[in-house]
DNA sequence: TGATTTTGTGTACACGATTACACAAATGGT
DNA sequence: ACCATTTGTGTAATCGTGTACACAAAATCA
């Protein structure tokens, strides 16, 4: 129960050896004698010595830090692919470090600060950062961005998501059952995915020779599901509403359902984006334009990887989404 | 926009100094003189200088990283609270290391890990860690336990939570609605908090000289909730389950109503434990024990503002939750 | 003016590990 | 038995900061 943490060099002195062939005896393969790693690994585990990462980082110029910038945790549309790219990491021994904002001159500061960490990999969730910003901050450290912003840029990898396809059949499907006014309901007002999103279903729309009548704007939350919803369905005719992630479309079916009396699928149609696994409990049972997270994290690591590997160039990775059916739409 | 950052050495001979000059224009409370202080942030601006923070810390001892223990971010029940504690921790320019595990095995080799980056401060989520494995792990740094096992050491300070009065006017109300058939759905079989939280409403249930007629245990999952629940109503005749956590509760509830064609609150009464913002949305509408998450977080970083100040002795904080009527119970 | 304090800066070492280099001992081949 | 190679270990430098100490210049005081 020793207050203080024991050094290599006085692990040294205790083992009768050189504070470098301590180290020796913790790196997997180096040239050091089988007897004298076994009576190290010993004397240290008595000690309780293990080597400072700090340090180690310090020499090998590798944190093994990652920095995950994200908008939120607690929203689920979010956590969960954070749950899933952390699990990875931490199979890679990588050490997620979570940079979680709302404000983004509060983010930009915590971004330089993670920076000043070194750490050798950057993910960004959040679609408030931009690209420029990204490099700028995290000049050594390519950036893995995770929005949907089509840029190619060779300091910056990124993952690209295609849902118009799905999107496609979602709106097919919804025209076909005779609905003709559609409303937008979008995650936020001046971010790139979002416009992207809703595009994929204009796009359907204007296949079908139609248009969205009416748009509002939350902030991805349920509240703001609700409450935007709300306002819509007064001032609009609408008979369809696409939202922004699943979230924000269950507190538009509690809207409608609550406050104007109409149920989902019969009086109004219901559409949410993400696919998270709330979407499909049985109190919800969302339609939703759903992206197959498990896959979508595993080309994060793939990007990951690559950065390792050091090889050049720009990568980019395009994933494409499904439609979900449940009974919203 | 350099591939390699700048290191302090070569910012001095930039602007003309020495290195120990430019460590002082970064700390705010050291003899330099003004103008010096100007030209250095100046000088290191335009060449993208930042102090290295690994470097910092090797020498500080002080690395300004917290290491989060948690069984799950996915989980809406925990991700609520590490959000507040997440955004707490950055205000104080401390970023959080998240250790996510289900597994045990993998969870302790991820405390280790996590050990070695000298992190100033520990905090425990997971009811799965034993204090003595903690303590152990992380001899440096007194850990923070936010679980309820009541017990008292000079070497872990807690978070103790007390629900009895609140479960007792839970309970009082559903008896009093004529319900007598209870059944407890855990959120793991082998927790201390799962035990002590089901001992508020056993007590509370002995109070009427009632029971619980039937037990069962999950993950604190939707999944689990629905499942269990199902076996649950299927072996007993029970007019009121009390549920580990709300997401089990609202699993607990569809299964109710889907398999079983049992509504609440009229032909069932669910209760949830947490108080997450999503058992008040208007689809679920939850009765649950809840907790301020808001206060729970505060008490945290109280307990690592006592740490920062070496305040010695065992330190532990008492809170009490509150109940949420919702319309399941 | 001369003594004393304050201010600003450089030098050198510490933090705790890794690793290039040097060198002795052990090993192998003929 | 001799030389070449391999193996194991110690010495010392390095990674990038922070800071105790020393010391000159400036400021203060009588």
């Amino acid at each position: 129960m020793s207050r203080k943490r024991i050094t290599s060099k006085e692990l040294a002195k205790l083992a009768g050896v050189s504070s470098a062939t301590i180290s020796r005896a913790f790196s997997p393969d180096s040239r050091i004698g089988g007897a004298t790693r076994d009576r190290i690994l010993a004397v240290a585990r008595e000690h309780g010595y293990q080597p400072n990462a700090i340090a180690r980082s310090l020499n090998n110029q590798r944190s093994r830090l990652v920095a995950l910038v994200v908008n939120a945790i607690g929203n689920p549309c979010e956590a969960e692919e954070q749950q899933l790219l952390v699990h990875r990491l931490q199979a890679k021994q990588l050490l997620p470090i979570i940079l979680c904002c709302a404000d983004h001159t509060d983010r930009l500061q915590l971004m330089r600060l993670a920076s000043t960490y070194q750490v050798d990999h950057v993910v960004i969730f959040s679609d408030m950062v931009s690209m420029k910003d990204a490099v700028d901050i995290f000049h050594t450290t390519r950036p893995i961005i995770v929005s949907f912003e089509p840029v190619e840029s060779d300091s910056v990898s990124h993952i690209r998501i295609d849902g118009s396809a799905a999107a496609g059949e979602i709106i097919d499907k919804i025209v076909k059952d005779g609905r003709k006014r559609f409303a937008y309901l979008s995650g936020t007002s001046s971010s790139w995915i979002d416009k992207l999103r809703r595009k994929w279903f204009a796009d359907a729309l204007a296949k079908h020779g139609l248009a969205f009548e009416a748009d509002a704007y939350g902030d991805y939350s349920y509240d703001s599901g609700f409450k935007e919803a709300v306002l819509l369905l007064h001032r609009s005719k609408a008979d369809a509403i696409i939202c922004g992630n699943d979230v924000m479309a269950i507190g538009a079916r509690d809207a409608a359902r609550r406050v104007l009396n109409r149920n989902t699928p019969d009086d109004l149609a219901i559409v949410g984006q993400d696919g998270i696994a709330m979407a499909a409990w049985d109190c919800h049972d969302l339609t939703t334009l759903s992206l197959d997270h498990a896959a979508f994290m595993d080309a994060v690591v793939d990007l990951i990887d690559r950065h390792d590997a050091d090889l050049e160039g720009p990568h980019s990775i395009t994933l494409t989404c499904k439609a979900r059916w449940g009974t919203t739409a």
